[in-house]
DNA sequence: GGGATAATGGAATAATTATTCCAAAACATA
DNA sequence: TATGTTTTGGAATAATTATTCCATTATCCC
């Protein structure tokens, strides 16, 4: 197996770009090509040359010019593309899932099966229960604060930080509360700046402190917590509550993050617009 | 294309059930071949004998006769049934992502719920392509291992962050290299420890630069990444890939943290038995 | 309409991949 | 431990499949 050509795709969807730039000036026999794998990608990766060019209505040989053209080397180049993408629709989730189990409980496959599954009925429902007044106040407050200080320990840190990475990327100035060195940068929480709270039962003090703090100087506070009741709730100006499932004693995140994300996206665009 | 035989498995279903019946009073080598079989029948449409031999670690007559076994006159007849039996595959989940842009539909809501079904196809596919093999073999290494070090930058820092986490609350000796300071804390790095890299597309060179020197110091490696082709794979002892669907730049990291955990749990369990 | 250029089909060949076969090894039984 | 039986690995072969090449046909441009 050599290298590859330089141009050909990489991926389905740059093989789909080539596609429509390729089609538009191509000879009759060739274009039967493209128009026949346009409509049929998800046969290549289990045909052979015959068949697809049968089913173009070409011989082989106009098949593998065509290929040549997508910028593979040959036929087998471009199928490889697909045979590494192939994913079937059958063993349906459900059946892989139950398969994993089967390995036997404390088993790693039976582990990853439990936190798949948390995982997935927590973005079920958190689609189903999301505050969408509350979001949009958040993104809101967010959008106009001169600097958003992030704020989230133990559990809550992966989020926050990277709450705070995708802040970063899309050139919201914002500054992760890491507490590095047991140093609280009470002083960075400056008139203008809004914060965002995040902690779980077991609410950890260090946040539940910085966001009254956040609160005592004026500063707009959103929070991401697990419950309308939880400690920081009452210095908010805006709850966000995710509902996420455990599976033992570990929070499988996903929900959290996806909320997140969303916030943190739709707060950098809100102030790209406002620019 | 002659006659099929009588007792060939004519639908998956039928072939599941064959499988099981068959498997129970199998010769070691061809019992191999059923349990690869059964863990990967996805990849049977889109692989050659010497490769499923490969990945059952059989030599391919083994598997030839497996096929016979199964009912099958051969590879060939047994691998029809996959090609013809697949569902159409892989959800077109850019294009969505485009026409979404196309129409600027960038309500908070909208964009979280994208990000709820980024993160669900994400668990839905490692539900389905999780490598069970490596995953043991992953566990195996780090239950062994004096400290765990746990490297990731950027993107990969949350999940990094979190993992950590999980083994201290595991009572695992883990070491969390957050390049706070950009010290690389490479003398940290100890005869008897282990690694786990987790970095992705773009790959961040102190990620593998780590890695590396792990390896060179002959600390067994775990990467977690996003395709085997990655730069630091080759430093791995085990790889765990996760395809994670990406919405816009941003991952949804729900498969990637639900692996994470699964290794941690996994881990931490593992060396409560061996005390 | 003639000359150059591009496109095409099919047959020849190269490469890959499946399949068979048999000697050697492992195993069971006495 | 000897003997028959089953299982195994690998090399040889058969079949399939991809790829190239070139003579023929169509197309374009002057």
């Amino acid at each position: 197996m050599q290298d590859e050509s330089p141009l050909a795709p990489a991926s389905i969807d740059a093989f789909r770009d080539r596609l429509t730039q390729v089609t538009a000036d191509l000879p009759r026999r060739l274009r039967q090509c493209a128009d026949y794998i346009a409509a049929n990608m998800d046969r290549i990766a289990v045909s052979t040359v015959a068949e697809l060019a049968t089913g173009a209505d070409v011989p082989p040989s106009a098949l593998m010019r065509f290929c040549q053209i997508m910028g593979f080397s040959g036929f087998s180049e471009m199928q490889r593309l697909f045979r590494e993408a192939y994913a079937p629709g059958w063993p349906d989730y459900s059946t892989r899932l139950r398969n994993l189990k089967d390995q036997g409980t404390g088993s790693p496959a039976a582990l990853l099966a439990e936190f798949v599954e948390a995982g997935r009925l927590s973005l079920e429902s958190l689609a189903k229960s999301v505050d969408e007044n509350a979001l949009n106040a958040a993104v809101a407050l967010l959008a106009r604060a001169d600097t958003v200080h992030v704020v989230g320990l133990r559990r809550a840190f992966p989020v926050a930080a990277y709450l705070a990475y995708v802040f970063d990327k899309m050139a919201v100035p914002a500054m992760l509360h890491d507490g590095v060195g047991n140093l609280d940068h009470r002083h960075a929480l400056r008139a203008g700046d809004a914060m965002v709270a995040i902690t779980f039962a077991p609410y950890s003090e260090e946040t539940v402190t910085l966001a009254q703090d956040a609160r005592d100087r004026g500063l707009p506070v959103v929070v991401l917590t697990d419950r309308v009741t939880s400690p920081v709730a009452r210095f908010a100006d805006a709850i966000l509550t995710v509902a996420e499932v455990d599976f033992g004693a570990f929070r499988s995140l996903s929900a959290t993050i996806a909320m997140a994300l969303a916030l943190a996206v739709a707060v950098g665009s809100a102030r790209e617009q406002a620019v």
